[in-house]
DNA sequence: AGAATCACTTGCTCTTCGCAACTGATTAGC
DNA sequence: GCTAATCAGTTGCGAAGAGCAAGTGATTCT
């Protein structure tokens, strides 16, 4: 790997995510449940409604992203993880746990900064489960 | 975690690496052993000098990479990762896994790819202690 | 029928990126 | 000790992308 630009999984992984807003997306989805561009605008915390639009369309495209027509309203389009944006969870664990360590500021439980940090793949496992709330009361601590 | 901005660990991480050219530099660092400017550029893949200047500023900034003059040559200066730094090593790890498990191109040796499915944990552990040489040989495979 | 809501698109400005040339300091070769 | 090469950057400029505000067309609510 990391050698040839073509074959490298870092490059290859920041063709899909590398920038400012693709994993604020996906976490929306991800620990949110967020399902709707409206709802992105705001829990995206300052996105702009022509990024948004380019991103969400870039993540369809890399099957990262489903978008279907909502069944009743006709207006509204549903978007939801695919089994490879699901695939992303390790990553966004894997950030958090960084982002628990280096970062005061930042919310993650201790519990489950230390589950990670004691068996990664199992909690990932139990993880993959959980819908976006369960998942985010996992990860986050009781008071906030 | 996650619902307000300034405690959201993804946002964090982002703030950190959240671009297109951040985190190939620290791939360089972790998995190539590169320390110095003109390395970075053509390890970096099409990095310009002032982006990769200015990327290292910040790295520096953020307590992710050391920056220190060269003892023979006090022309260079020689980059290294800080523990910080070292500690983005399950982050890049699961981005991998990811690309591994979805990019028929990516060359990350499927035994290492399997270990980290197993026990990613023990696998950062181990990974942790080995120089970058060590580290890509153990990560790659075996005809690449 | 009229107003509101939905997911966008368009136009404009401003920042950032990519490219190429250049700089100032240090070292190597002759 | 003079010259040329090498180091880590900086500077300047055109192009691309981001942010902001307003507008659009389709659908739904009242």
């Amino acid at each position: 790997m990391i050698y040839e630009p073509a074959k490298c999984p870092i490059r290859f992984g920041l063709g899909s995510f590398g920038d400012r807003w693709t994993l604020l997306i996906v976490r929306d989805l991800m620990f949110r449940g967020t399902t709707r561009f409206q709802e992105f605008l705001i829990a995206g915390e300052g996105i702009s409604t022509n990024v948004l639009s380019d991103r969400l369309a870039r993540l369809e495209e890399d099957g990262i992203v489903s978008r279907s027509p909502h069944s009743a309203d006709r207006r509204q389009v549903v978007y939801g993880l695919t089994p490879k944006g699901h695939d992303l969870l390790p990553v966004m664990l894997a950030i958090s746990s960084w982002s628990q360590q280096w970062d005061p500021q930042t919310s993650v439980c201790d519990r489950f900064a230390a589950d990670l940090r004691a068996d990664f793949s199992a909690v990932c496992d139990e993880a993959r489960h959980l819908a976006p709330r369960a998942l985010r009361a996992r990860v986050t601590p009781e008071k906030a």
